[in-house]
DNA sequence: GATACTGTCTTGACACTGTCAAGATACCCA
DNA sequence: TGGGTATCTTGACAGTGTCAAGACAGTATC
């Protein structure tokens, strides 16, 4: 018991999830080669392909993970009944997520998976159902019961998605943001889409 | 003189970007391996290196060609009497330059260079020039006597490029949003920073 | 015109990658 | 105690970017 070089070693699907989110913060996907992640957990070159079909498979299996924590996070949050500062909480808390663990959210969102890989079943249904609680908020009180007539509530959540992911991309790509300006940025795109919405407004009569 | 194979090839440095753009469209990042563009382009594996100091050089020199198109782009654009319609237009062409070549947008906003690799002097150079023309956009009439008191065009400029980014990433990556969608949600999000800037209203009197 | 120089291109080699095939080992159940 | 199966191993292959050393050709100099 609890030799260093067992045969068998027990847990190694669990060991290489785990091992290979260390290995994706510290190197980022470019530093995740499975040679690597299988020296660190301990085990030979060919090991892995017995707990995850592929390389593909196994990134997937991590990008689900992360899903996970972001519909976590969305859970928790709620615009409450003030919607402006409820939004600007869940931006700063959206962007928190994408800067506190880059790589990671570089894999879910990135071409690696929707793109260049072939996206697990499992993973695109996580991803979707990620994607659908974030169209609850907008359809929710007291979001949806303030928007303009007319408005659709799917696109207004697709256009603003659309815009927390790209401030995310531009900040950890490094190409026109940085961290400094970052919160400026955010909140300016908040403070137009409450314009936008007239969410400012007081409209406590209903 | 014409004979196939020559021992100098004479303009390997201008086939090598037009091959490589070739190679690029068609088979992704993924699959321009320097290898393979040398073949196409009739010589050795290694040649490539008289021209170029790493496959990271060559792809800054390709994503350098992209920030041109792009700014040529923006330079016809004028948002003209009309800044909403302006506005849409732009918002328009943009979308259309990414999904028209996505390989090359991925390329010059992509971690490859940004974040992977090292990007060149002369790359950042000029996608900092490309971004300051839109910044210009902002700035100048008619949008710029427009904005509402106290808003900094220079954050509204990186929040909606920001939108604009985020819509052409989804897009491309195939994540939340596809083609059909795209002009709908574009659309959305247009009207939205219109309704929040006021530039719906009439203010034809100055 | 002969000679040296320099830019261009070539072959050989190395370390690294993901993945397949075949064989070895250890656990589990009859 | 046996057999079956899940797990893990070594060996091998094709592909990658890149370095070192040498071959060739065009250019400048005497």
């Amino acid at each position: 018991m609890s030799q260093t070089a067992r045969y068998h070693h027990g847990d190694l699907h669990a060991t290489l999830l785990r091992e290979a989110a260390v290995l994706l913060r510290e190197q980022g996907i470019e530093g995740l080669s499975l040679r690597r992640l299988a020296e660190r957990a301990g085990v030979s070159r060919t090991a892995p392909y017995h707990h995850f079909a592929d390389k593909n498979a196994l990134l997937c299996a991590l990008a689900e993970q992360g899903f996970r924590k972001l519909e976590t996070l969305m859970q928790e949050e709620d615009l409450e009944s003030e919607p402006a500062r409820g939004l600007r909480r869940f931006v700063h808390a959206y962007l928190r997520f994408a800067s506190q663990d880059p790589e990671q959210y570089e894999l879910m969102f990135g071409r690696t998976l929707w793109k260049t890989g072939r996206p697990t079943e499992s993973l695109t249904r996580v991803a979707h159902g990620c994607f659908r609680r974030y169209i609850d908020l907008m359809y929710r009180p007291p979001l949806a019961s303030r928007l303009p007539p007319g408005m659709d509530p799917l696109r207004l959540a697709q256009a603003s998605w659309a815009t927390l992911h790209g401030l995310s991309r531009l900040l950890l790509d490094g190409i026109y943001l940085d961290q400094n300006d970052m919160e400026a940025v955010s909140d300016q795109a908040v403070d137009l889409m409450i314009a936008g919405l007239r969410l400012g407004e007081d409209v406590t009569g209903g």
